[in-house]
DNA sequence: TGTACATCAGTGAACGCGCGTTCACTGATGTAC
DNA sequence: TGTACATCAGTGAACGCGCGTTCACTGATGTAC
């Protein structure tokens, strides 16, 4: 058993990573569906992958392991989806309408990884509470310096970065919410909630706003 | 069996309507506690009051209809507290400042119960849906009236009611949510959100806010 | 006032179900010699 | 090139659990006569 020490850890063979990735991704398929993180279960997700349940311990050491890694991917998602649209203008205003709207789109075209992002209903371990919050936190702070960065432009009227990012924060998130949730109201154009809940939260002058 | 036919309905004697609130009071205790729908169990719900499980279906048809009562008791509720809070005034602004303030209070005090009202998740069935989204429709329309009241008063600089009251509504909902959700989150004070969620977002000029 | 009886709130056992997780296993894959 | 064998992905049966719901029942309560 313990003869030869050489030629340690073979490297899974192809599959290993493939199997993981479709673990999580029938997962979120699954959660995507449902909205409820409790029917996400080993077996809904093993039947979809079409192996039986017990595969899924080769390569997660419990069913929240499986959830945790699909809210952290969405996590990073969201953060890299909203970096990407505001370092694609160098116009103050424009960054924070672009990094608004990648957020709003997000929410819309992932309603239940994205509502359940932000919910304390407690599938996770304080510790990952913890770093999901981190994660929120970091994006948090691009709002913040985006909003800061159209005042120092003088095209902000706002005399508290943070206060004013939290309450653009708060009326997107609750609009996100809203809007995928009650498909029945009778919604104001998106571009004029996009105005009051970014731009006037914000203190965007009208001038500059107006591009 | 069939012998006497007068004497119709015995009427419950004392108890009955004592169960059944009882029996709904701790339906919400557990929603309340645990955050998820799910965990109201039937079972659940029986020992917490301290009769066996099929003793709840002399009242409710199944699981189902239990959740349904709490949640619509809470509608009317946050539909009370709002109205109670508005007619105590009769300055437009400041029944706008009482009607949200209730709102408000009323999320953070039952933060449960408020997220699952307006979550689509679908414990309902699709004619609760609807009957829950009229009781939120109505509470809307108060909204509208009360911004409506401040533009006419010459008290807010809005254009169009309908928009900016959609605007405060999804403000305050994400406020709601975000600051029972994140605890850790280092909130700006709760005037300062209210002053920007509120009355900047329902146009309300700074010398009528100041009162 | 007394008694037979209808009514009613509530019980306890049982059903079938889907679940998370454990465990001993199988058969294909690749490597050492 | 051939063969023994370690490794590894994945399986199938089984466990104990809590659940919603059904069903036949029990015993107290109140009413008709």
């Amino acid at each position: 058993v313990n003869s030869r020490v050489v030629s340690r850890s073979r490297n899974a063979r192809g599959e290993g990573t493939r199997l993981r990735s479709e673990i999580v991704a029938a997962a979120a398929q699954i959660l995507a569906e449902s909205g409820n993180p409790d029917s996400v279960t080993l077996r809904a997700v093993a039947r979809r992958v079409g192996i039986s349940a017990p595969s899924i311990y080769a390569h997660f050491p419990d069913r929240e392991a499986v959830l945790l890694t699909v809210i952290g991917d969405a996590f990073a998602e969201l953060s890299t989806t909203v970096n990407a649209a505001i370092s694609q203008h160098r116009d103050p205003v424009l960054r924070l309408r672009a990094g608004c709207a990648a957020y709003l789109r997000f929410a819309q075209q992932r309603p239940q990884p994205y509502r359940i992002m932000f919910q304390q209903s407690h599938p996770l371990p304080e510790s990952d509470v913890d770093s999901a919050f981190d994660l929120g936190a970091e994006a948090f702070d691009i709002l913040v310096a985006a909003v800061q960065a159209c005042i120092d432009a003088g095209r902000s009227t706002s005399v508290d970065a943070f206060a004013d990012a939290a309450a653009v924060w708060v009326a997107m998130h609750g609009y996100s919410l809203l809007l995928s949730g009650l498909k029945k109201f009778p919604w104001p154009a998106d571009e004029a909630m996009f105005e009051r809940i970014v731009l006037r939260l914000a203190g965007v002058t009208a001038e500059s706003a107006a591009l």
